[in-house]
DNA sequence: AGTGTCATGTAAAATGTTACATGATTTA
DNA sequence: TAAATCATGTAACATTTTACATGACACT
């Protein structure tokens, strides 16, 4: 199976963010928040504008400076149905497609939340069981001293991430 | 500036964590903590370690099923240089060299943690104002939910992962 | 007049993924 | 004996980055 690719979906939930943007807004976004989830050049997000325009899922419109992208009705199907298949393990999908939500009541909210828990409960256990294979004994630590790090890191990181999903899905 | 290549880098790290390793062995490490930070397929590995020979950063030796790699004086030197230079702010490469040094006394371990805690501190402080500038009223984040929970979240990660870091630099 | 930013676009190069291939060995 | 895993490699395809290009406009 060929890997789904996420930039039109990207550039689709910004476009949906923010009413309307042109590609070098978009391409300045990803200096913001969204950045530290997915970045593009402006030699992509160009030439991948024009294809979701050929498939209607973004109209646009020019102003002589500039050309401004909104998002269609089909468009939004396509987002929906992009932010609505379920989070994977491996993908990392949790903050990107939490940030195109816009709506506090959104039941996608409450859903993402549930589905990054489990995943994160999932990976929580894993560490703990890599923790204990892998460092069995105060040698094993002495000599990989930077990999005991990042692996008590990484199992203190998932502990806090679990908490705040915890905490975020009762409110 | 054209963009440094990371993978010979991490290959080059796995195979001195492990004294030696073969092509197939590296692409089984992704599966571990390390593939937490990087990622390769075994069409990229192959061809890399033959490159890598190629510059004598590793010796190569069969047994006849496998063929194992191991670390040359040079590969160690330029392996070194690497984890040497300091870390920038939109590389994120804290953990993945954090995971080669093994010796606990190593002055490069310090090194990163007080760069990462430069480079994390000054983030934070970016959130803290991206978070008054972008979220002022409560309009904005009735609006915004998804992006508002993305970015308190991600000032509760970089103040979790300053508090980390100051303990670990205090040992 | 020169620098920086706004704004868009294409071309070339590098990098990465998936598919195609093969053969040995191990396990059920 | 069939399926799974070990083990390596190349080819085709997709994606991303960097470089090349252009022109308007604002600021100093």
């Amino acid at each position: 199976m060929p890997k789904r690719r996420i930039l039109p979906y990207v550039l689709l939930g910004l476009i949906n963010n923010k009413g309307k943007l042109s590609g070098y807004q978009i391409s300045q976004e990803f200096k913001n928040e969204v950045g530290e989830f997915w970045r593009a050049s402006h030699s992509q997000i160009y030439p991948e504008l024009a294809r979701m325009k050929e498939d209607d899922w973004v109209i646009d419109q020019e102003d002589g400076k500039s050309t401004y992208y909104q998002i269609t009705d089909a468009g939004h199907r396509v987002l929906r149905a992009w932010m609505e298949e379920p989070l994977q393990a491996d993908e990392d999908l949790f903050s990107l497609k939490m940030y195109f939500v816009l709506d506090e009541t959104d039941p996608l909210m409450k859903k993402l939340i549930s589905e990054e828990l489990k995943i994160n409960q999932d990976k929580y256990a894993h560490l703990q069981k890599r923790l204990q294979t892998v460092f069995s004994n105060q040698q094993q630590i002495k000599n990989n001293y930077g990999h005991y790090l990042i692996l008590t890191r990484a199992i203190e990181r998932e502990k806090n991430h679990i908490e705040w999903l915890k905490r975020e899905s009762d409110v």
